[in-house]
DNA sequence: CTGAAAGCGCTTACAG
DNA sequence: CTGAAAGCGCTTACAG
């Protein structure tokens, strides 16, 4: 067992200080080409390489972003990790992630073990318990702090800072105006409790897609979901008692749950009840039929979100003036067979 | 915005020295009573925290464990994920997770850069390059250098290490076995390239519960895809050629992409067909019909996994023999539709 | 009871 | 051309 070698080591096996061994690695023309060389082989063959706390702590900055999210078991949550890592990676960073389980207490003590100088910079997604709070000065601290923050997709207005969203509300709008362009005009809306950012903003486009068309807005066709487990039952009712022709779910968990009830109840997908669904996902693409979807380009989101944050942390000094941007990501309709 | 205090601020600022500070803190009763209680409160006041990167350095530990898998899009990844997380978070720890994205080159960068001093230890699952090249270099410098290892679901014997695996091979002859007693007889096997260990132990167990049933084993009755973009075609002339009443699929994306075939080609599933999956994940459940599986746990393989390297670094001194187990996780057949 | 010193592993301005 | 010193933020054995 060769424990890793360090300048010291070298500097007293080729009895040259430390500093000369450091300045022949980094190649420094301020020491004699012989001595280089002289060390470089040697820390070659020896496999030196500098320790990365050392240097974090030298040059305070640790080259890796912390990443805090609800929940990793999430097809959109891992698409958006793929695509920061990706970013980060190419650009000499690493990411540490750590979930909040929608719970508050643990995304604040997360980012508090996190701030104190594990990393150069946040990208994250609020938890459920945390926009229900809405209470954010955790947040807001380590902005104080000069650490920068950029949120995605769960984000609130009561931060300033980076943001990388979809435009939920005019997504939804389009979804919902692809249905009453086939001519669906009982159209049900299923969705999750309030305090979800996201689930508000594609309430806001539901309604406004019906009333621009003229189709009268029945708050009896708005579902919202509290559990996953229990939906069967309440979206069961919904069929039996409300002659929908169509829904629009906020995820695709509820979709394939609403196709399997409508099934069960003798309804056709999509001949009598036509489908789509929020958040493309894997699940969109297998079921049967597959489900035409808003697609919310996570790794998309991912990529811009590092891309930002680098940015930043690579232009700290220059400019700062704190000019946030807030970038809106492109969705799209994939049409499949749950739509007609 | 008012940056993180340190201990040197703050005995600037009380005007005592920063052991006296450093030992207040921790409240050591080296220090007079009143003293500390200055200095406690002084500190609490303006929220200091202690660095982690100058703790890692002094300590030589970092507290964090870092996780290289070959992708994180992966419904079981994921719950290995969370399952290491969550024992980690429990311990006081964090983890930084690479992906290799299945390549050799991006997992040996991966592993050099976190073992430069970021991480304690490894828990790994190997790319497929990698194990087809079986270059496990890496791992073993890693190893030599004092840093524990432990590897989950795609490990290789060659190297000696914690590891945390499912018993593949009696896994398959389960569920293979299961589709006998049910009565079939024609039973194909889906599978991935030889390389991937996993694949190969998976195969032996079907072998072995044919020929324990008197079977004949038919090797056409195997079908390797080395794509799954592809794999429709083949699958679809399995279909055609063979008179198969039942699939046994390594992953639950061959058995849905099965099922949707066989179903184009007017097969019913299970009455014609009947299909098993290995690897319980979030398309088995939701797929029409839904899919019997083996489950395989990843959530307890991350949590075992963790415990392990956990366990390790915490007794580091104590016990230098390594004596390395391999804890081999419980799998179950979960039944549903696909199978009658 | 308090503080100066050494050290974790590095870098870099400065002296010689 | 080389090296001693200071410093990043902490801890702790030791001196006073």
């Amino acid at each position: 067992m060769k424990r890793k070698v360090t300048l010291k080591q070298i500097a007293k096996e080729l009895d040259v200080s430390i500093s000369t061994v450091s300045k022949s690695l980094r190649n420094s023309p301020e020491i004699g080409v012989e001595t280089r060389e002289k060390v470089q082989a040697f820390a070659k063959f020896y496999n030196y390489k500098p320790n990365n706390i050392a240097l974090s702590l030298k040059n305070r900055k640790t080259k890796t972003i912390g990443i805090i999210i609800p929940e990793i078991v999430h097809h959109f949550f891992s698409t958006v990790i793929n695509g920061i890592e990706h970013v980060a990676n190419e650009n000499g960073y690493s990411v540490i992630i750590c979930l909040s389980d929608d719970s508050f207490d643990k995304e604040v003590l997360n980012m508090e073990m996190l701030a104190n100088g594990s990393i150069d910079g946040f990208i994250m997604s609020l938890s459920k318990e945390t926009q229900f709070k809405a209470d954010f000065h955790h947040i807001t601290e380590v902005i104080n702090q000069g650490m920068p923050v950029v949120m995605f997709d769960r984000v609130t207005n009561e931060i300033l800072c980076d943001k990388v969203i979809i435009d939920d509300k005019s997504a939804a709008y389009e979804a919902v105006q692809s249905l009453i362009d086939k001519g669906r005009r009982r159209i049900a809306l299923v969705t999750t409790v309030d305090y979800v950012s996201v689930g508000k903003l594609r309430t806001d486009g539901y309604v406004k897609a019906l009333l621009d068309n003229g189709i009268p807005f029945d708050e009896e066709l708005i579902i919202k979901i509290e559990d996953v487990e229990t939906c069967e039952i309440t979206i069961s009712q919904l069929l039996e008692d409300k002659l929908i022709d169509a829904v629009f779910a906020v995820n695709e968990l509820f979709a394939v749950t609403i196709i399997k009830t409508a099934n069960k109840r003798g309804l056709k997908v999509p001949e009598d009840l036509a489908v789509i669904a929020f958040t493309d996902g894997i699940i969109s693409k297998y079921s049967t039929p597959t489900i035409t979807t808003v697609s919310q380009s996570g790794a998309k989101m991912g990529n811009k979100a590092a891309q930002i944050l680098i940015d930043r942390l690579e232009n700290e000094d220059e400019n700062e003036d704190e000019n946030y941007v807030t970038e809106v990501i492109e969705t799209h309709l994939i049409e499949r067979e749950s739509t007609d």
